[in-house]
DNA sequence: GCGCCAACATTGGCTCAACCAACAATCAGG
DNA sequence: CCTGATTGTTGGTTGAGCCAATGTTGGCGC
């Protein structure tokens, strides 16, 4: 990422795979160095926004919704338990189930992440303009939508 | 990335950094089956594209020059060299400094990596056409233009 | 009711990308 | 000559993204 001695090979500079994750690389960098200052990791975010705007819901329905696997959905919610932002509880109607529940330490978490997550984008598309950003938002979004193989 | 149930929350649909990052992760998915095909690795390509276009460089030259830490040069190179595709010689200017060679066996494996990756891109960018390629090209090279922080 | 398959939570593993620290050898500048 | 920077190398660490196995539970056909 330094891009000392100037340049980047052209044939990689080109390739759109190579382009897209460069710039994921950039971005996780930063979204990672913001979420540290809060102690958070990027599946705390994903799973807090998913039950913000879903509501409470099984591990198994936060996996799909956030495309985490399982294994790791039971990872990231033990620990979001242990710092108090989420409840684990079973599901009285199906006992195979866990349902998970943010707590309103929870919702104050995820609106510091929310505010520190707008500054990263900010940072990070700096040099588009607002309808630039746009535009890319757009693009990649029906890059994303066409089955990905 | 399944994206059962339907829907992915919307705060993590919009915000760019990690819809970068999904399409990055569907890239690189796309990326390294192919290349596995060729019994290949990201950094494998991206060592022999560099070596290609500026010649034969140092390992810290290579590791500027593709964003590649310099100890992950060390360990590709020793796969590149195992293999044939690339030759490590001290440089007899700098005793601390050796020089990495693409050989004709690399030249050709890389022609087989380009075949594989130009079809790659096709994939990912099929719902997009040329000219929105070229848009999508244009604005991530502009995102990774401006200082990553 | 019984049997079977699917879904769930969990554990434990794996690979790869992306780093970082330390080291000895070497080079370049003052 | 001495100091500081550069280079190759070793040996880590972390997180992301997976996958398989296990035991429990639900739902369904029969």
């Amino acid at each position: 990422m330094e891009d000392a001695e100037g340049t980047v090979p052209a044939r990689l500079r080109a390739l759109p795979s190579r382009l897209v994750n460069q710039v994921a690389t950039a971005a996780n960098r930063l979204v990672d160095r913001a979420l540290a200052g809060a102690g958070a990791r990027r599946y705390h975010f994903a799973l807090l926004a998913a039950l913000e705007e879903f509501g409470p819901a099984s591990q198994a329905a936060l996996g799909r919704r956030t495309g985490i696997d399982r294994s790791d959905i039971v990872a990231t919610v033990n620990e979001l338990v242990a710092r108090g932002f989420v409840e684990r509880s079973p599901d009285p109607g199906d006992r195979r189930r866990n349902i998970v529940t943010v707590t309103p330490e929870g919702v104050r978490h995820l609106q510091e992440l929310d505010r520190l997550l707008a500054g990263v984008q900010d940072e990070l598309l700096a040099s588009l303009s607002a309808d630039e950003r746009d535009r890319l938002v757009a693009l990649l979004t029906r890059v994303l939508a066409s089955p990905p193989g």
